[in-house]
RNA sequence: GGGCCUAUAGCUCAGUUGGUUAGAGCGCACGCCUGAUAAGCGUGAGGUCGAUAGUUCAAAUCUAUCUAGGCCCA
């Protein structure tokens, strides 16, 4: 027999290596065999509800990193939430309706030439939309989330799609929803809207023309006497869009001079000034006079070639980068320009038809097509000496996706939803208000957006969606029967789906005989828009936590990344507002965006993206999870492969803790074996405190979702207070006591307690190694078969005062400083192992007081083979003094006495009674376990 | 161009109401051990706190400007 078994060694088969990749799929399926959701469901019945409502991504493409980040920290607050002992579901959703996906479905079509009817096209896109489901649906769940995946939320099924109409009709209802016009991208070839999607840019050779606007009055004073006659100068690269042109746009701070040139005074931005001059090549100039923009706020200036005013009015859109600094407006024709036209009460007056033909009443250029109008209007404007300037410039201009002619910007009918109309404004800001922002920046970003927003577009002019179920008169376009209509679609979408109102003849809709109110009109039209897909999932709230008896209304919880300020936190906030008066959410938690190693964001182009599915192959989910609970999310987080190395070998540290742990505890029974608390080892007690100290940080992280803290504490303690201190000196004790003894078994006692406390708190991250740690467990440890099944752990109630902690900080502090001393003695070959040595120590009294208290103690504390408390050590070069212990001098020497084969501690050769190479400690626990050498 | 946000060792993070010499873990270097072994232990080196200017007896911390980056708009 060995000497080296006699001792008892650590023992398990919980392997070292995780073989992640491999691991996890059988982990899923056992997860998926056993119900472990459903049961953490069924358990958690009759709890108090914590209810977090998952915003749904588009259902298009497969994950990336951010979707990745974004439910896999829904997933640790589902988990956490469920351990702390709430009933908190998960129920995933997709948002399925809308233009990429219809785009992509186009796309396709057009590849094989053909084109469908709407419906059929409808069609594709929702199959679509399903196979994008299933595969971002498989992708979620390898990471390990743990939701109710065969019950998700679609925006795009039948009762959903209802809810949709029935919510849009409860705005319909309040007076809320009203048509106007605004400009919108259109190709006048397809006769059709464009979204910003399907908006390509390309080079575009324009005009680019400086036309004279003369002012009628409003001249101000401080620009200096009496300009007599004077001109407001525009540039545009459009001049067919001049007979829409109601005002000029100037900026407030703008300076503007009065410039005389050619016996004629113009007004331009000062800083416009000289380039302009040398655009035009003039040569002579006088400035006459100087004042800031808004002083012209009340001036009036005549139409060059139309009987109407235009006026001068102030916009912060105005830029100094190219043109006068006085920029021509036609609110029916740019978005800068109606925004700005909304605030002075401008129509969005567009005078041009689908066909891009200026309409009949049209001075001039009626019945012309708009490009065609662009020399002609010109020309007009030369022969009345209005143009100032002419050149034609090339720039990026967008154009149409599908027959790439340049597009226009025309202001068409849509549908709004009013902000001012019920409050709707103010009563979201103040939902703003009583909702809980993290970080709480989110809520000023929130709240300027909701002040300054337009009224809300609902509608658009496509085929991939949720129809905007109104019928309308087509003469005077008043809507008629709402309440009816409405309640006809909603049931009937509800077992058909959208496609019912495409289908459904007007005759169904309307009572046979009805009038328009209005205009006495007998003829009614379906309206054929569908509505913004932000309508859709702004109703989530009410299609997913009002129709499920296991969530309740409003949720606790929405988390998404930061840009949904402007998306689905603000969409659902207006649709709650609206609807219900009050907001979905009583707290909004936002991330950052997942950017490259050096911060950039990721791209194709820039070539540094990387897939989660990468990083599942390469390293596991587990890594791609702990690496979410690493970064501190709420600003942008990092990945690269440096930063998944690193966690990989923080992986390793905290398995090989947890593996260490368990193999100490093979013969450990928690029900026959284990050690009263109170008859535990100052050590073991210490050891346990620190764990509480570390339990209450992380659940304290853990309530503030501040996950990162989490991760640092925890591997700090895996690697500080376990490896390198608690069970570095606990190998002794565990290894060469008798199996039995009181002592190893309080030592295992020890071990159980931060076993079990550890892996509960590790489960709602590395949820796959728990659950592997759990599988390991000494028999008798738990009874839930899942640790996803338990709750966190309870505070140890070890009596350990503040006098005992203040004993073992000095303690531990000391132990750093003999380290320190012995690797001089290492360098110079006097020892190797720290049990080689022996340790004198000279302390201060005060500190002397306590440390003789432990003095039996510190050799197994300090891991040498003797420590020697003397009074003064002699000067020798080799003393250590200690910086951070005023007063404390070490002495390292070596043991020159016999080193125990068993323990491997020196002791001195006379003591040794028996004829053994064994310490006479050895000798001892040898006999109690009835083995000898 | 505007709004919001961010910048502390190679990496990930701490750093209280401004107050000693800015900390931790990992990584790295060097060494030890071979009874956690594709492990374990120790020691050490690493920072103009993005830059500049200011307030102050004192600034990583407060103010301004700039630079780089991110989100949302234009």
């Amino acid at each position: 027999m060995e000497i080296k078994d006699t001792l008892n060694l650590p023992e398990t088969d919980f392997p070292m290596k995780a073989s992640l990749t491999k691991a996890e799929p059988k982990m899923l399926e056992w997860w998926a065999k056993e119900k472990i959701y459903e049961a953490i469901r069924e358990s958690s019945k009759g709890r108090e509800k914590f209810v977090f409502h998952d915003g749904p991504p588009y259902a298009n493409g497969h994950i990336h990193m951010g979707h990745a980040l974004n439910k896999v920290l829904k997933d640790f607050i589902v988990k956490i939430m469920g351990m702390k002992g709430y009933d908190a579901g998960f129920i995933p959703g997709w948002d399925c309706h809308g233009l990429p996906i219809e785009h992509q479905v186009g796309k396709k079509l057009k590849e094989k030439k053909m084109s469908l009817e709407k419906s059929a096209i409808r069609k594709q896109c929702r199959s679509y939309a399903q196979d994008f489901v299933s595969i971002q649906r498989d992708e979620f769940k390898r990471l390990g989330i743990f939701a109710d995946w065969d019950n998700p939320y679609l925006t795009m099924d039948y009762s959903y799609e209802s809810t949709i109409v029935r919510e849009f009709g409860k705005f319909v209802e309040k007076g809320m929803v009203y048509k106007g016009l605004k400009p919108v991208h259109w190709c006048t070839s397809c006769r059709t809207a464009l979204a910003e999607a399907e908006v390509e840019h390309a080079d575009h050779t324009s005009p680019s023309i400086y036309v004279k606007f003369e002012i009628k009055s409003g001249i101000p004073k401080d620009i200096g006497g009496d300009l007599g006659k004077a001109y407001m100068v525009i540039w545009t690269t459009t001049p067919w869009t001049l007979p829409a042109n109601l005002a000029i746009s100037l900026h407030p701070e703008f300076q503007y001079v009065a410039v005389a040139i050619n016996d004629e005074v113009l007004i331009v931005a000062e800083e416009r000034l000289s380039s302009l001059i040398l655009e035009w090549d003039i040569k002579d100039h006088k400035i006459l006079g100087v004042c800031k923009g808004k002083e012209w706020e009340t001036a009036v200036c005549q139409h060059p070639f139309i009987n109407r005013d235009s006026k001068v009015i102030l916009g912060d859109h105005v830029t100094l980068e190219q043109g006068t600094g006085c920029v021509h407006t036609a609110p029916g024709h740019g978005q800068d320009d109606y925004i700005v036209g909304l605030k002075y009460g401008l129509e969005p007056y567009n005078p041009v038809d689908d066909g891009g033909v200026f309409r009949n009443d049209v001075e001039h250029f009626a019945g012309m097509f708009v490009k065609k109008a662009n020399p002609e209007i010109i020309q007009k404007l030369n022969q009345d000496g209005f143009l100032v300037h002419k050149e034609d410039i090339k720039h990026s201009y967008p154009h149409c996706w599908r027959c790439h002619q340049p597009v226009i910007f025309r202001a068409t009918n849509q549908w709004f939803i009013s902000m001012e109309k019920e409050d709707l404004r103010k009563n979201a800001l103040a939902g703003i208000e009583r909702t809980k922002w993290i970080p709480d920046w989110g809520m000023g970003r929130i709240y300027s957006m909701i002040e300054n927003r337009p009224d809300w577009c609902v509608s658009r002019q496509r085929a991939w969606g949720v129809p905007i179920t109104l019928c309308t008169c087509i003469e005077c376009g008043d809507v008629v029967e709402t309440k009816k209509v409405f309640e006809l679609a909603v049931e009937g979408i509800k077992k058909q789906g959208a496609e019912f109102w495409f289908e459904t003849p007007i005759e169904d809709l309307i009572s046979k005989g009805t009038k328009c109110e209005k205009c006495g009109c007998e003829e009614f039209k379906k309206e054929n828009d569908i509505l913004d897909v932000w309508f859709d999932s702004g109703v989530s709230h009410a299609a997913v936590l009002e129709n499920n008896a296991s969530e309740s209304w409003p949720a606790d919880l929405y988390l998404e990344g930061s840009d949904q300020h402007r998306g689905w936190f603000h969409s659902s906030l207006l649709e709650s507002i609206g609807t219900r008066g009050k907001e979905p959410y009583r707290s909004v938690l936002t991330h950052g965006y997942v950017v490259d190693g050096k911060g950039k964001k990721m791209s194709k182009s820039a070539g540094n993206v990387i897939a989660p599915q990468k990083i599942i192959d390469q390293y596991g989910a587990e890594i791609l999870r702990l690496w979410v609970a690493s970064e501190n999310y709420r600003e942008d987080i990092r990945v690269s492969n440096e930063i998944l190395k690193r966690l990989t070998e923080s992986y390793r540290k905290i398995r090989n803790t947890f593996r260490y742990l368990l193999g100490n505890l093979h013969d450990f029974n928690p029900e026959h074996d284990k050690v009263p608390l109170n008859s535990l080892p100052e050590i073991d007690r210490y050891i346990l405190s620190r764990f509480n100290l570390l339990r209450e940080k992380i659940l304290s992280a853990f309530e503030n979702y501040e996950f990162h803290t989490f991760y640092h504490s925890f591997s700090n303690f895996c690697v500080v207070e376990l490896s390198a201190f608690y069970l570095d000196i606990l190998k002794d004790r565990l290894y060469t006591y008798p199996e039995k003894s009181q002592e190893r078994r309080a030592g295992q006692t020890t071990l159980h307690i931060l076993l079990m406390g550890m892996v509960r708190l590790i489960a709602p991250v590395l949820s796959f190694t728990a659950e592997e740690i759990w599988g390991y467990l000494p028999k008798g440890s738990a009874t839930e078969k899942s640790v996803h099944l338990s709750s966190f752990p309870a505070r140890e109630d070890i009596s350990f005062d503040d006098k005992l902690i203040s004993n073992w900080e000095l303690l531990v502090q000391l132990k750093s400083e003999v380290s320190k001393a012995s690797e001089a003695s290492r360098r110079d070959k006097i020892i190797g192992h720290s049990l080689d040595s022996i340790i004198k120590l000279e302390l201060p009294s005060d500190i002397k007081n306590i440390v003789k208290q432990y003095h039996e103690e510190l050799k197994f504390l300090f891991i040498v083979s003797k420590v020697e408390l003397v009074d003064v050590l002699s000067s020798t070069e080799r003393v250590y003094v200690s910086d951070s212990l005023p007063g404390v001098k070490i002495f390292t020497e070596r043991h020159l006495g016999q080193k125990c084969e068993r323990c491997w501690h020196y002791f001195d050769v006379q003591s040794n009674t028996a004829d053994s190479n064994c310490c006479q400690r050895c000798q001892d626990h040898l006999q109690v376990a009835g083995e000898r050498i």
